[in-house]
RNA sequence: GCUGGUGUGGCGGAAUGGCAGACGCAUCAGACUCAAAAUCUGACGUGGGCAACCACGUGCGGGUUCAAGUCCCGCCACCAGCACCA
């Protein structure tokens, strides 16, 4: 009898075995085709790891470890991304130097995954926070700030005030911070600014060129949120200034009724002397700026607006003067600032209308069928045709805005037009813990940059790490590093003491894994060329419009300026679900549902926690923990520990399980590859069940089942390969190959129906023909054949299908 | 409101248009044991029947098809993201 299975004494053993033998380390080796795994490195929390991270971890972990068996030479890497506000409060609460903290935090998370036996590869272990590699985070900087793409600018952002910090507009949900929930205000300051508007249609367009799971495709489209359209400029009566508006729906010109601007568009300071209601206008404005984003999208359903008395503007395709209002709904930051209102056919400007008594012109009709603009806007596209409009009427909405435009463009009163949602990144936080922001400010010369020689720029140890409600980082603080001499005139000059973001280590991390250690470049060109693009990224939906797009964006300059090889950074991107707790909620501390996955090594082993994260459900679907499942998985591991005492001598399959072998490595080859981690282990559940049935099976059964649970459960299958004396490694091993041909049963069982229901069963030879097959089944079900026969089908291999009246 | 996704036993979940419920959990029974646990074996959608068998079953209502969980049309519920973007 073989002995009980000890996780505890394998798991350490094998996981030693791995260092020792240096298993995992790459070389980069031009000759082997290559396969790059990458998953999106953690933040190391004090918390440690939690049981979510091991389900994206294992997945690519068991791709990994397979492609190695096939032959690619395989990347999967690890590091951390370190720098961030947690551990900056938690320096400050307890008065240690984050330096100190993410140390400490680095350490048992390392610890943590080591314990759960990944293939990464440790030599190639980055840190975001090493000087070494932020002064090439650094140096895209300032390949960005050449560039024209950094640029620093006054304006209103979103300021956090728990964090005391400004944060991006994909870091506020509802209005609130994203970290920490408290209330977001506006607040104008001058910060940092990342082009990356001016990647916004490559950042659609190269989307087609990528294998991208469709929900993050389309997320990133609705977030850039590009629209086409036309602007159209309306006169102002006795003026010589036009008002420019943005418009989707030009076709909808005849329609306008009233213009509504932002309030704070210029054209309201500019004719201040004329406009009569001026006071209350400003009045308007001040009420606006006070509302929280929040505010504003609370109050959304209720318009106001006030009409400038003194303004009138003309519309330009029949003359017509109407009145313009300012509104909160229009704003500054999209398209001109200025629409034209078109009640009829568009839902804000008809509650607006309503609201404010405004009159309506309908411009399109319904295909068929009436349509009352009284009861609601008629916003339909597709199916509308055009009325009241002169030249357009009669047409289609889709020809009809063609048509529009041709004619504004004709007449120089407008031209076609191509807007984003997408805004600038904010790249400035006044934080200490991030990257410092290489740039020195002269009165005289202005913003200069770094020299290169200089990087990386480190952050120097301060005193206090404390945020200050004046909206300025703590760097500030320190004089001695702030005041500098100008690298360009040499007079007096202070240093920038915002930091970056923590999307910006993360921004481009995955290029680095190709060369870690290199000090001329951020990757050597070879390595950039090999092992570029990445062949699988998986990760968390949460960074779909965040960090993905923000690397895309950083990688997309890089190939611009001939750093990177590669267009797209990532070929292939997927997403794991989350895990819930055992009550099928989020687990917190706060509901008390929260799983260690420590607790878990140590009470069941490493391969039992990665076989059950794996079996636990579709993978890109959320799922619910269970303890019980993870004992199932325990008992499946033990099932196949003790197939030891059921061995025959033979190396190769026995003949009544070769087609079932051929069939199993065949599906659990390619669930490994399509996410199907469930199946492919259910597979082998019930092939072992096969051989319990039996209770026996061939060295050779075994040898092939070992092999194909190993990137699971990587250490008890390394075990059994010793135990079993296959010689060498399971992880040096070769990939089991399956014959097609073997893979089907010479015979089959069908099912006999009558009229699409099941009456009988019955086993035919697999190649039989129709004929037979079907005389067969009309002997099984004789009895039951009481109608006149209609039809005779036969799927072969699968199904006869007797249709009777 | 818009976009995407999901809906199948007591539970987690399987099913290239071809025998719905693989695999696991829980439950029940048997074997082993003085006993329990563990382990092994078996049963396990619902209703009816001693039975062989019959009927009904994949959120709801229609449709296509010899055949629908799967395809089409119309709904409902839940989850996620976006949301005054003209």
């Amino acid at each position: 009898m073989s002995e009980m299975y000890n996780h505890k004494v394998v798991e350490k053993e094998w996981q030693k075995v791995w260092d020792d033998e240096k298993a995992f380390v790459v070389e980069n080796d031009f000759t082997k085709p290559k396969f790059y795994a990458l998953v999106e490195f953690p933040y190391p929390s004090g918390q440690g790891l939690h049981v979510g991270h091991p389900r994206p971890y294992t997945a690519l972990d068991i791709v990994a470890r397979k492609r190695r068996m096939q032959g690619y030479n395989v990347l999967y890497p690890m590091g951390w991304d370190a720098f961030g506000l947690p551990t900056e409060n938690y320096a400050i609460k307890n008065k240690i130097h984050p330096k100190i903290v993410t140390k400490n935090n680095v350490t048992r998370f390392k610890e943590q995954l080591h314990s759960l036996g990944y293939s990464f590869d440790w030599e190639r272990e980055i840190n975001t926070t090493d000087p070494e590699y932020y002064k090439w985070t650094q140096w895209i900087f300032l390949k960005l700030f050449k560039a024209g793409l950094a640029y620093k600018k006054e304006m209103p952002i979103n300021w956090c005030t728990e964090c005391k910090v400004g944060l991006a507009n994909e870091e506020v949900v509802n209005g609130v911070c994203e970290r920490c929930g408290a209330p977001v205000v506006r607040k104008v300051k001058s910060e940092w600014m990342l082009k990356i508007t001016e990647y916004a249609d490559k950042l659609i367009n190269d989307l087609d060129g990528v294998d991208y799971i469709e929900k993050v495709k389309v997320s990133q489209k609705n977030w850039i949120g590009r629209s086409e359209g036309g602007e159209v400029d309306f006169s102002i009566k006795d003026k010589e200034d036009k008002l420019r508006i943005y418009t989707t729906r030009p076709d909808t010109l005849f329609g306008a009724t009233y213009m509504v601007v932002s309030p704070e568009h210029p054209i309201i300071d500019k004719y201040k002397d004329e406009i009569k209601n001026y006071d209350a206008l400003m009045e308007y404005r001040e009420m606006a700026s006070r509302k929280s984003d929040f505010e504003r999208t609370e109050l959304a359903k209720d318009k106001t607006g006030v009409c400038i008395d003194g303004l009138t503007a003309i519309n330009p395709v029949n003359g017509k003067e109407i009145p313009i209002w300012i509104s909160d709904y229009v704003l500054m930051s999209y398209g001109t600032g200025a629409i034209m209102a078109v009640p009829a056919h568009d839902d804000r400007d008809w509650e607006f209308a309503k609201k404010f008594n405004l009159p309506m012109i309908q411009v399109v009709a319904g295909k068929d069928g009436e349509v009352d603009i009284n009861e609601a806007a008629f916003t339909d596209v597709a199916t509308g045709v055009l009325i009241n409009s002169d030249f357009l009427n009669g047409l289609e909405v889709k020809d009809a805005k063609v048509k529009m435009v041709e004619y504004l463009e004709e007449k120089g009163i407008g031209t076609k037009k191509v807007n984003f949602k997408l805004r600038d990144w904010v790249f400035s936080r006044q934080r200490y813990w991030g990257e410092p922001i290489p740039i020195i400010e002269c009165e005289k010369c202005g913003y200069v940059p770094v020299d290169e020689s200089e990087l990386p720029l480190e952050l120097p140890e301060v005193e206090s790490y404390m945020p200050t409600d004046s909206g300025e980082s703590p760097l500030a603080a320190m004089t001695d590093w702030v005041n500098v001499k100008c690298p360009c005139c040499g007079g007096p000059a202070k240093r920038e003491t915002d930091t970056m973001p923590q999307w910006a280590g993360s921004s481009w991390y995955f290029l680095r894994y190709t060369d870690p250690k290199n000090t001329e470049a951020l990757a050597s060109k070879e390595a950039l060329n090999y092992w570029l693009p990445v062949d699988w990224y998986n990760g968390g939906m949460e960074h779909t419009t965040l960090h993905l797009l923000y690397s895309r964006f950083w990688h997309k300059f890089l190939y611009d300026n001939g750093v990177v090889p590669t267009k797209e950074p990532y070929q292939k991107r997927t997403s794991h679900g989350m895990i819930l707790g055992e009550n099928g909620e989020k687990m917190s501390k706060s509901r008390g549902n929260v799983v260690n996955p420590d607790d878990i090594v140590r009470e069941y082993g490493a391969d039992t926690l990665r076989t059950y994260e794996m079996f636990i459900g579709a993978f890109d679907l959320s799922a619910s923990w269970s303890e019980d499942g993870v004992k199932g998985c325990r008992r499946f591991l033990e099932r196949v520990w003790k197939l030891q005492d059921m061995l025959t001598d033979d190396m190769g399959y026995s003949k009544d399980m070769e087609t079932k072998m051929h069939q199993t490595i065949k599906k659990v080859s390619n669930d490994f590859e399509n996410l199907k981690y469930n199946t492919a282990i259910a597979a082998m559940m019930a092939l072992i069940n096969d051989f319990y049935k039996k209770n026996s099976v061939t060295k050779g059964e075994f040898k092939t089942l070992i092999t194909l649970l190993n990137p699971v459960a990587p250490h008890i299958t390394e075990e059994l390969w010793k135990i079993m004396d296959f010689g060498g490694r399971v992880y040096q091993t070769t990939w089991p190959e399956y014959d097609e041909a073997k893979t089907v049963e010479s015979t089959v069982e069908i099912a006999v129906q009558i009229n699409g229901k099941t009456k009988a069963t019955m086993m035919i030879e697999k190649d039989a023909d129709k004929d037979s097959v079907i005389a067969k089944a009309k002997e099984e079900i004789a009895d039951k054949l009481t109608g006149n026969i209609i039809k005779e089908i036969y799927v072969p291999g699968r199904i006869v299908n007797i249709v009777m009246k």
